[in-house]
DNA sequence: ATACTTACCGACCGTTCGGTCAGTTCACGA
DNA sequence: TCGTGAACTGACCGAACGGTCGGTAAGTAT
C-alpha cells in the first residue's frame, strides 16, 4: 500500500479508471447509494484493489471531491477578482464561467450534492477538509456580504454559497 | 393494513410521528443513507409499525415527498400566473416566495435533493410521479422558453428547472 | 362473551454492505 | 536469476440493511 503519496504526481492507469469511476457514480446517486462493488465493476476492476488505492469509501470520496472542487476553483477565483460591488460580483460571475460549469456538470453535481448536505456521517467533515480552500472562500464572502448589509435577514450562509452557484448557472443570458 | 386509504383524511398521531421523522432525516442525509429503523428511532415507534403504515421504504419516501411538494406547489402556482415576460416572470417570482421556501426549508431540501439524482433505484420514477403535477409543469414552462427563444443554448431543462428554483432562493433583495 | 380491526412490537430472515486476508502476477533493479 | 514491491484478485467476515413473522393490547360493534 503506498497510499495517497500527498502528492498523487503518479498516478496509474488503473487508479484513474478507479476515480472516474467513483466521480460518475457519487455524482449521479451520492454516497451511499454507491457501493464499492459498483465501482470495481465499472472501472473493470476488483473490489480489493480499489482497497490497494484507498484506504477505505471516505477516503475514495475525499480523492474524487478534491479533484473536483480543483476542476471548478477557477469560477471562484474569477469571483474574487472581478471589480464592482458584492451583489454586481455575484451577478456578473455568469457568462463565460457557465460553459466550464457545464462542461464539468459531474463535479458541480458532486459538489451540490455535498452541500445539501448539512449532517452525513462524515459529511461537515468532508466539506471542511476538501472545500476549505475553495468553498469557505464562498461562504466567507457571503458572510462578508451579510456583515456589509448588501444583504438582509439571517439565510443560512452554506444555504446561500449553493444557491450562489445555482444561480450563476442560470444567470447566463 | 389499512395502507394508503387513496384519501389520507384520517392519520393516527403515529403515522404523523413517523412522516415527520422521516421528512427530517431524509432532507438530511438522503434516501438511501437513512434506515428504517433509524426513522423508526426517530419517531418512537418500531420498524414494523412503520411497515403496518407504509408498505415499504419507497412508498414512505413517496409519502413524504408529496407532502413536501404539496407544501411548496403555491409557489409554482405564484410563478404561472404572474404577468411580464418569461425572464420577468422567473426574476420577479421571488420576494414574497422567499420567505414562504426559508419556511419550509426541510421540504425544498428534499426536492433540491431529488431534482440532483438523475437515476437512483427509483429516482426517475418517483420524480415523474410525484413530482409530475409541480415539477413538470416547470420543466414544462423552461421547454417553453427555449422554444420561444428567450434562452439560447441546449441547456438541459431538469438542470435548468433545478436552477431557477435556487435562484428564485437567492434573487430576492 | 365473541369476533374483528387497528396499532404496535421482539425476534428473526436473506441479502448486501464495507472491509480483510492470503495469495498471484508482473515489472524491474541488482 | 533472483528478489522485492506494486498491482491485482477470489474467497471470505461481521455488521447492518430492508423486510417479514407470529403475536399482543386495546377498542368496538354484535
Amino acid at each position: 500500500m503506498q497510499n495517497q503519496p500527498d502528492n498523487k504526481t503518479t498516478q496509474s492507469d488503473g487508479e484513474q479508471a478507479i476515480l472516474e469511476a467513483a466521480e460518475s457514480l457519487f455524482a449521479q446517486k451520492g454516497f451511499d447509494a454507491v457501493s464499492m462493488s459498483a465501482i470495481a465493476r465499472l472501472a473493470n476492476t476488483s473490489k480489493p484493489n480499489i482497497y490497494h488505492h484507498f484506504k477505505n469509501k471516505n477516503d475514495l470520496y475525499l480523492a474524487v471531491m478534491k479533484t473536483a472542487v480543483q476542476r471548478s476553483s477557477a469560477l471562484l477565483d474569477a469571483l474574487e477578482d472581478a471589480p464592482g460591488t458584492f451583489s454586481q460580483r455575484l451577478t456578473g460571475f455568469s457568462a463565460g464561467q457557465l460553459q466550464n460549469i457545464l462542461d464539468h456538470k459531474r463535479s458541480t453535481q458532486l459538489i451540490l450534492r455535498e452541500t445539501l448536505s448539512e449532517d452525513s456521517p462524515q459529511g461537515q467533515e468532508i466539506t471542511r477538509l476538501v472545500m476549505g480552500e475553495v468553498f469557505g472562500r464562498l461562504v466567507e464572502m457571503v458572510h462578508q456580504g451579510q456583515r456589509d448589509k448588501e444583504f438582509r435577514g439571517d439565510i443560512d450562509p452554506t444555504l446561500a454559497a449553493f444557491m450562489i452557484i445555482s444561480a450563476n448557472m442560470f444567470f447566463f443570458q
